[in-house]
DNA sequence: TAGATAAGTCAACATGACTGACATAAAATC
DNA sequence: GATTTTATGTCAGTCATGTTGACTTATCTA
């Protein structure tokens, strides 16, 4: 019915392929996320751990709000899974030097090595289907992608220096 | 440390890349079912709903078990959601005319308003990326998706015909 | 000094996954 | 025809992860 047509409608965005990209979207993230769940259930925890530990892991020092902006759930939901990495020792907290009110995070050496075990399953499927596809390919995904999410989440992939946050 | 090379690394396949590769999954799948979430919340449904209401829409007349194989989640995961489903007015069971034990799956015409407007959201988005990338970033995208995939997945998109399931 | 901000906490709740056990009807097999 | 298997549904309980709203404490800023 939004289908006031100018021109031929081009391969690539008719009704089937769009229903394709939705199912490959699915199954694809279903398979992504499916290996490193069953290593994070081996230390009890979950998901919310898994993203924690990973962004955490990729920003040294991020602040806890960063990260809540980050991750767009909410103090209490965070605060759950942090404090039990915290607890369990996966995570160093310290406070700020400029800003004393912030818990600058931080991953410790065990942080670190699950960190690296996660990484290390996603980055096999990831060189897999990369080697599969090509160069190319590897290419028009990243785009897709990239123009698939929300304009405000982007500039995170352009910049090559971290947020200029208060560190050590 | 599973790293010993054999000739150069090609870039696409460095490890910052793969830690992009990442992100760039985590913040698309994000924000492309950020838009369907908050019109299944309208009705009082979930995630779990809207992937019934895909599979059941794109199979009219699949069983239950084979709704579950695709799923992959437990009789009981799908039970709530469907009987819900069912009991609202968006599917519709009728009993299989070869097998009477099985219960054929479709979408009233509730069902189907609602699988369209859910569609349209996220054609909207998914149109948008695809024009931006192009035709050839549209197909590396598929292909690097379709590769990510455990193989038992694939077939779904290469045979244009539908399951031989007991239909009318 | 007063107000804003960063972080944490408590209580209560919803969703969507899980397990294991069991029931029923129908089909398939011996 | 009797038995076993299959398709579906259901009950009861658990867990992980998200939510809201209210409140506290410490610290920074105007």
């Amino acid at each position: 019915m939004t289908d006031i047509k100018s021109g031929p409608n081009p391969l690539f965005l008719r009704t089937d392929e769009i229903m394709q990209a939705i199912e490959l979207l699915f199954f694809a993230y279903r398979d992504f996320t499916g290996e490193p769940d069953e290593l994070l259930a081996e230390y009890g925890f979950g998901r919310a751990h898994h993203r924690v530990i990973h962004f955490v892991g990729r920003h040294p020092g991020i602040t806890v709000s960063e990260l809540l902006s980050i991750l767009q759930i909410t103090k209490q939901s965070l605060s759950r899974v942090l404090s039990q990495l915290v607890t369990e020792g996966f995570i160093k907290q310290t406070p700020g030097e400029i800003d004393r009110r912030q818990r600058l995070l931080e991953l410790t050496e065990k942080g670190l090595e699950l960190d690296e075990k996660l990484f290390n399953v996603q980055r096999q499927r990831i060189v897999k289907a990369y080697k599969e596809s090509g160069a190319e390919a590897v290419a028009g995904f990243r785009s897709v992608l990239m123009n698939m999410m929300e304009e405000s989440d982007r500039p995170r992939f352009t910049k090559k220096l971290h947020s200029p946050s208060s560190r050590r």
